[in-house]
DNA sequence: CACCAATCGTTAGGACTCAAACAATCTAAT
DNA sequence: ATTAGATTGTTTGAGTCCTAACGATTGGTG
């Protein structure tokens, strides 16, 4: 379903563009992989658990750090989800239009506004997160025990040093 | 600059909210930093490779795809990218704008449409790919060369097995 | 030869992304 | 007490993402 040509295929073509440009192809493998399995395990929750609920990739990750730290401010939660306010704000919208998400402006600080799940949205979410995570359990089984640990190690290295600058 | 909450601080109010739900920390934790890490190496090699030379992400991708298997078909890019054919046209259309590619149809089949890099577009890939690859160097510069190989490994495993679904 | 089904790229509409500019609000310094 | 600066959430505009529907073209079948 991916690319027709394979990753080695892939670096022999470069090999040519760039005859005699060192590249290092072990990082190159790394990254592109990174973003290939990001995006099929996206893709694959989706359909298999999101789109049922007619819920997008976004609209559940915020109804997911709402759910966990309400009340919480937009500020934060855009913090959380690692995008910007901007973004938070649509979303939040969209959640509102769904009666998923509440709105309210902070008493101590009028600037601020203080999001909560509604009735339904803490049903929809204590009924969709442990099948996400079942779904997380069963991609993560080709696996060894040690290679989880590892590979979950590996990417927070791999983000830590990307943050810092 | 990511979330407030460390992700144990997170586990830990899961555990409250689901009291007596088994929930698979160690397969969160992978997917999680999976999409952190995507997420974070995304933001740095836009902000230190591309946008010095007015870029977006995917604009780099679809250039870099034609770059290496010119002339090729819209359905191509769109299966090597992992997008769908509507996407490419979008972008195609911004990176034509931009004179970076040229459109040509195929004098054997009407309806496809062939993809070339124009003289600017071959120099800034050029200029570009070995200034990208240096920085992929630098971001797993944090691993050992033994993890380099095992984490592109366990990525390759985990998009295998969540595409055949 | 004429039709039908498959495939191509494009368009339309809705959701999400960002940066930049904005009004409202709070804080700190004078 | 008043002004200046910082901060919050929102809006705007351009770009990208998807699915679904569309016209154009192709190939096969009756």
């Amino acid at each position: 379903m991916a690319g027709i040509h394979t990753l080695s295929e892939t670096e022999r073509q470069v090999s040519v563009l760039l005859k005699n440009l060192p590249i290092d192809f072990d990082s190159m493998a790394v990254v592109s992989n990174l973003f290939r399995a990001a995006n099929a395990v996206k893709n694959h929750l989706e359909r298999t658990v999101l789109a049922p609920h007619d819920l997008s990739w976004t609209g559940f990750v915020v109804l997911w750090v709402v759910w966990i730290w309400q009340p919480i401010e937009t500020r934060q939660i855009a913090a959380e989800v690692g995008t910007s306010k901007a973004s938070i704000t649509g979303v939040l919208k969209t959640l509102e239009a769904r009666k998923l998400v509440i709105r309210k402006q902070s008493k101590t600080d009028q600037r601020l506004v203080l999001v909560t799940l509604t009735k339904s949205g803490e049903k929809l979410m204590k009924e969709l997160f442990p099948e996400f995570n079942q779904e997380e359990s069963t991609i993560t089984s080709v696996l060894a025990k040690s290679e989880i640990k590892s590979t979950a190690t590996s990417l927070r290295k791999i983000t830590e040093i990307t943050q810092q600058s």
